[in-house]
DNA sequence: TCCTAAGTTCAAAATCTATTGAACAATGAG
DNA sequence: CTCATTGTTCAATAGATTTTGAACTTAGGA
């Protein structure tokens, strides 16, 4: 099992995230994992769809982990995906929420439709309410 | 004269504005709009220096416009430059106040020293103080 | 008028980005 | 073991980006 090589905090770097989120493609993953981070289960990789071919989504996440915008953690063959919050809120304060709203009020207008991802139904072990 | 063509306010894009601030060399400029703007003088294009020729300086000046970031106006063979503050408050609430703070928090790890400008004495008609 | 300063536009080069399909690796299930 | 699932890596390609120098425009003096 490898574990993958991820930025430090402090490497986090400003022109690099923005341009990391300037992709049509990723922002619309980034605005998916914060969409998804209340119902509180994980995503994996393959909840996204609407991106063309694995290896462009592969792609993408590659970019936007050694960006240090997401972690990703390998169990098994999936990878779960989470957004970086707390080391992007320390570095760069104001930031993310200032685009994730801006992302999420434009909804409409983003080619954000094309990223669609499936939610898991209760596929993590950890987080799972008592209702469905 | 000319008027050049800038977007509305309800044209700004977010991806757009993220990616164009995703490039050090503008980003550089923008934070050095950002700072001079308690000057109160206006900057002109070729206040910039440091961003190699002439002709590279036209063109992220130009891709800072065609984004909406700046506003360029034009008087005589001069072109002032503003930056787009409340556009784009409007738009994205709180992203450029994120992203100006981090890159001033940054200032020294970006390669923002590359792009100096040397700040006009009293050219601008409205705002000079009585100190040359 | 002629000259200069400010900045643009164009074409070319070097580089980087996004996308795809095919082949590959790793894990868990039957 | 065998097989399907998950996702990666590779090579190729099409397109975008950044950068440069040279030629050009425009306005304002001397």
């Amino acid at each position: 099992m490898k574990i993958l090589a991820h930025p430090t905090r402090e490497q986090l770097e400003l022109p690099t995230v923005l341009d990391c989120l300037g992709d049509p493609t990723r922002l619309a993953i980034v605005h998916g994992l914060a969409q998804h981070e209340r119902v509180g289960t994980e995503l994996r990789c393959g909840n996204f769809s609407g991106v063309g071919a694995k290896s462009n989504l592969a792609y993408h996440f590659g970019r936007l982990r050694e960006t240090g915008v997401i972690r990703v953690r390998i169990e098994g063959t999936a990878r779960y995906i989470s957004l970086r919050r707390e080391d992007l809120e320390a570095r760069f304060p104001g930031l993310l929420d200032a685009i994730l709203a801006a992302a999420a009020r434009d909804v409409d207008r983003l080619a954000l439709a094309d990223c669609t991802f499936t939610a898991p139904a209760n596929e993590t072990p950890q987080a799972q309410s008592s209702r469905a």
